[in-house]
DNA sequence: GTCGGGTGGCGTCAAAGCTA
DNA sequence: TAGCTTTGACGCCACCCGAC
């Protein structure tokens, strides 16, 4: 099973070495080095920019303005993401300090938004920022906190008079953080070239003040060269020593030095806090994620012993209670089952189910709680798990409880678990691993539901999201929280098994659309979008198909009605219209309040949305897929690995026939019958 | 050989989420 | 709460493959 990121990797090296030419086409049109970016994105994660990388990043916005790419080459030490990121916001601070962007920056956009348009202040991004008045800025010119009248007429940057002033906030910010924020300083490794001591000592960088602005046009005329960041702060004389203590040393001399303390150093670090004896290894792994940072250490290193010790302990329990495959085909037969694979062994039955959407992630104990895909078998085509992350809710839950919910989880598998999930919204987790190490299990008493009531409670709650969770994803709709809460709850305690509890309301319905955008629920995967769209323009391709309307515009495309609410603009094609049984007379009608398969929380496999989520899965952790099979190349067939290419592997060698039962299990209805609930 | 559909990856922006 | 990272989503493009 290729399924580890680190396999992943090893090919991708082996494909960029040249090895193979399947992937020139792509690897070379990228052009560049996966691997070591895929490890800077690691190293860098959640790692604070020092005063160095600010300094650079200043001086790379004065050279090569919006061009991330050679900034962030010229950086050294961060992705060209990163920086995007980092510059968001920093333009987010200038404009919120009435300060001119940088002239290289301002010509390919005065606008202080990554693109260059102008930034809107009521944006949500812009709003974090600026509606929270810098504590040290006088009440005057800047930020939401203006009249109506002045937000409206508002253009950065200030008058030459004012530069002065903001320059003096920021200072004033810039003190009070370095007072009150904890220094973090990232260990050098292997990030880039080595600081140096000069570079220690030299004394911050002289600030240019901004010259001024062009009155007529608005515009700033000189950069505010080596301009501070506002949110710069110096590292004290104590921790730029501890920092050189280390400083310079590459990870085997980091190892031969902390093997020749014999774990004395770390205990003298950070020793009295941490739980058990020190292990090099772990601490290692924390140092190149906090840095010096001997809290975060500490915190790091207990907490990954105990995990480690709990995982022990939780598959030995997983072991001996895994249920039967008699047991699971007697909860499917009542209706909420686990449906096995149908066809190989009953080991390959056992062994091939995965997690995630499109059956990849296998041994991926956790995915995103935010898109509950059902994940489907390789080879059957049967979906076979749901995805849910470990949130925050999911915290204070004791492991006798997770153990429950992933057993849930197998029950969620049918049909209609699947079905609430996507209309409800409803998570559950999946523990492939103890699945496939225990195929036999032990008694039905084992399972949650029949083995103690309280844990069935409590795996309830679990599945069920916070009451904010459910209001945030109905708020857009203007459908009662309160509502929104109780239909999700009835539907939980239904699909639990609870006797008092009829059948939820979607049960009733029998299409797509027949429900409208006032009843509809959305789905967690739709929360992100309830934002309101400021330019609410039908989106060009099909969600499904990603087809364009065509370069004669013969295919017709249906809006999501969603539109009008500032929701959504999504469309879906005609073909996809007709292959899914969507009711064009109501798509058609733009009084009929239709709304998108997005936005029932019902998108197919092929949906955009579902390869978002994947690419966006691939991309956080930090690796591309291989390239696809060409002729006489044989994928594998065991292969339910996580990337990208495998699930292509997994189409071509599906049948047809499976793939529509997959996709009808996973609640989307092919033929135009009735849902399956 | 050409064309177009299907599929998946990348670049990018903006908003959400996380952490100290 | 501020600062920073992560991620949802859109647009575009490259590649594969089948139909013509």
């Amino acid at each position: 099973m290729g399924s580890s990121g680190e396999e992943t990797e090893e090919e991708s090296m082996v494909v960029e070495g040249g090895v193979s030419n399947v992937a020139m086409g792509r690897a070379g049109r990228v052009g560049r080095d996966r691997t070591s970016v895929a490890a800077l994105v690691r190293r860098t994660r959640g790692v604070m920019w020092t005063p160095n990388e600010e300094r650079r990043f200043l001086e790379a916005l004065e050279r090569f303005g919006r061009d991330w790419k050679a900034c962030a080459a010229f950086i050294g030490t961060r992705t060209d993401e990163g920086v995007r990121s980092h510059a968001q916001k920093y333009f987010i601070k200038l404009f919120r300090a009435g300060m001119p962007l940088p002239q290289k920056v301002q010509e390919t956009g005065t606008g202080y938004t990554l693109s260059g348009n102008p930034l809107n202040p009521k944006s949500k991004a812009a709003l974090d920022y600026l509606a929270r008045k810098p504590r040290s800025l006088p009440a005057s010119k800047v930020g939401p906190w203006l009249t109506t009248q002045e937000e409206n007429n508002f253009e950065p940057p200030l008058a030459p008079g004012k530069q002065a002033d903001a320059e003096r906030t920021v200072q004033n910010k810039t003190d009070v953080n370095a007072r009150r924020r904890p220094r973090i300083m990232p260990l050098p490794m292997d990030l880039g070239p080595a600081h140096t001591q000069a570079e220690d000592d030299e004394e911050e960088p002289t600030q240019n003040i901004p010259k001024g602005v062009n009155e007529v046009s608005g515009e700033q005329n000189a950069p505010p060269v080596q301009q501070r960041t506002p949110d710069f702060d110096a590292p004290s004389r104590k921790r730029k020593t501890e920092h050189r203590s280390l400083r310079g040393m590459n990870e085997e001399n980091l190892k031969a030095f902390l093997a020749s303390s014999g774990g004395g150093f770390i205990r003298h670090r950070i020793g009295s806090s941490l739980s058990g004896s020190p292990d090099q290894d772990l601490f290692l792994e924390a140092l190149g994620l906090y840095g010096l940072d001997w809290n975060q250490i500490v915190r790091y290193m207990n907490k990954s012993k105990k995990a480690t010790t709990e995982a022990s302990a939780t598959r030995a329990a997983v072991i001996s209670q895994s249920p039967s495959k008699d047991d699971v085909s007697s909860q499917a037969n009542r209706g909420i089952g686990f449906k096995f694979a149908s066809r190989g062994s009953s080991e390959t039955s056992n062994s091939s189910f995965c997690c995630g959407s499109s059956g990849r992630d296998v041994g991926s104990e956790f995915t995103d709680i935010r898109a509950p895909d059902v994940g489907t078998n390789a080879q059957s085509g049967i979906p076979v798990a749901l995805g849910a992350k470990k949130s925050k809710q999911m915290e204070g839950y004791s492991d006798a409880a997770m153990d429950a919910l992933r057993d849930t989880a197998r029950l969620f598998s049918s049909q209609r678990a699947y079905l609430a999930s996507l209309k409800m919204g409803a998570t559950s987790t999946h523990d492939c691993s103890a699945e496939a190490s225990h195929p036999n299990g032990s008694s039905s008493d084992a399972q949650p539901w029949n083995r103690n009531k309280r844990l069935r409670a409590e795996v309830s709650e679990l599945v069920l999201p916070s009451f904010s969770q459910v209001r945030s994803n109905h708020r857009s709709l203007d459908m009662s929280a309160t509502a929104a809460y109780d239909a999700r709850k009835s539907q939980v305690q239904y699909l639990l098994g609870d006797d008092d509890v009829g059948p939820p309301e979607q049960a009733e319905h029998s299409s797509l659309d027949q429900r409208t955008a006032e009843h509809a629920p959305l789905s967690p995967r739709f929360r992100r979008s309830t934002k309101i769209l400021r330019d609410p323009r039908p989106s060009l391709h099909c969600h499904i198909c990603a087809r364009t309307s065509g370069k004669d515009k013969r295919r017709a495309l249906y809006v999501c009605q969603n539109i009008k609410r500032g929701v959504c603009q999504k469309v879906i094609c005609e073909k996809c219209m007709a292959d899914y049984q969507l009711t064009v007379h109501l798509a058609s009608d733009p009084e009929s309040g239709w709304i998108c398969p997005h936005c029932e929380g019902r998108c197919p496999r092929t949906a955009r949305c579902v390869n978002y989520h994947r690419t966006n899965k691939n991309r956080s952790e930090g690796r591309k897929a291989p390239p696809r099979p060409r002729d006489g190349q044989t994928p594998s067939t065991d292969d339910t690995s996580s990337t990208a290419a495998g699930n292509s592997f997994v189409r071509h060698s599906q049948s047809e026939e499976a793939m529509q039962a997959a996709d009808i299990l996973r609640g989307f209805h092919l033929a135009g019958s009735a849902l399956p609930v």
